[in-house]
DNA sequence: GGCCAGGCTAGCA
DNA sequence: TGCTAGCATGGC
């Protein structure tokens, strides 16, 4: 057994992150509310590791402390820290982020109610694409029950100390060995798991380089993904925010911050991409964090939560 | 039963 | 460059 502690940049709220999970579901991901418990298997150098993630020190002194087996070299214990750091974007100082949201009356409540909140990335950037190409224009429930068949049927699990099972998001090898056909009885469109295996192959062939990624600037990194069939700007945005943690998109045509906007102005209608790219100029270099923050007004009103809960869910 | 989903492509003007 | 039909199926 290995443990060791990370410090979080004030404010984290472990709690927020948990309602946010309740409607967005993560079949990786096991919860312990009350332990203050997270656990997920994640791959270190290629290698399935169960990892879990303690939270303490309240919401204004946050901590973390990392578990994980042995049987990790130095250099993977390394690449782990630096894992479960970006993952829980724990160095990510939210304070102007806060200022800016200050500033906007609507803002200002949704940074009070979800204080504390950041993204938890997915650091393996191909399940991220992958995940990304599925929620393509379904809802999110479906797109989670197609996420976790693919997992099931081309990934792999891995125990952890106590003999329970974790699931492992498939390497883009045992994607690329997929024929379309085979995912059909999943319920995958044929063009949606073209989409995906085409991707996996791209990376196997050594057509695209994930690994490049992290060195890209975020135009750079859409205008090298989106020439692939299937992946268009929102879905590179989308990577960009979840997978690499970029903190300033604006995905402008997605539907769920659309709606996001209408609920927290008090819009009659939907915005447009246009309208949303000109909100969208005061948040910078927030974008993504305001975003987030508008997908879970979305969420909290679904949930019949504060500050959205008793209006119309529309 | 109908409209909506955290879109994208291809075809057309 | 800009518009639109078609995709494909679950959720509500």
């Amino acid at each position: 057994m290995l443990s060791f502690e990370i410090p979080v940049k004030p404010p984290y709220s472990f709690a927020r992150l948990l309602s946010r999970l309740k409607t967005h579901p993560n079949e990786q991901l096991q919860v312990d509310a009350e332990a203050g418990r997270l656990r997920r298997a994640l791959r270190v150098d290629g290698k399935p590791v169960v990892v879990t993630l303690q939270f303490s020190g309240g919401t204004e002194t946050p901590g973390l402390t990392v578990f994980t087996d042995g049987g990790l070299t130095a250099g993977q214990q390394e690449e782990l820290v630096r894992t479960v750091r970006h993952m829980t974007c724990a160095d990510v100082d939210l304070g102007p982020l806060y200022e800016l949201m200050a500033a906007d009356q609507h803002l200002r409540l949704l940074a009070d109610s979800f204080r504390g909140l950041r993204f938890l990335l997915t650091p393996d950037l191909f399940q991220a694409m992958v995940e990304t190409i599925i929620a393509q224009q379904l809802n999110l429930a479906f797109a989670n029950t197609l996420t976790l068949r693919l997992m099931r049927f081309a990934g792999e699990t891995v125990e952890d100390r106590e003999g329970n099972a974790h699931l492992v998001f498939p390497t883009p090898e045992a994607v690329a060995r997929l024929e379309p056909e085979a995912l059909r009885p999943l319920q995958f469109s044929q063009r949606k798991a073209e989409y995906i295996i085409d991707f996996a192959r791209a990376i196997v062939s050594g057509r695209i380089d994930v690994k490049r990624l992290p060195d890209m600037s975020d135009e750079e990194v859409i205008g090298y993904l989106t020439p692939l069939r299937g992946i268009g700007r929102w879905t590179v945005e989308c990577l960009l925010m979840f997978g690499l943690g970029r903190p300033d998109l604006l995905p402008a045509a997605d539907i769920g911050l659309r709606n996001g906007i209408r609920l927290v102005y008090g819009l009659p209608d939907k915005p447009d991409e246009k309208e949303i790219r000109r909100l969208g100029e005061s948040w910078a270099p927030w974008r993504s964090y305001v975003t987030l923050y508008l997908w879970e007004a979305m969420g909290a009103a679904r949930r019949g939560e504060a500050p959205f809960g008793g209006r119309d869910k529309t």
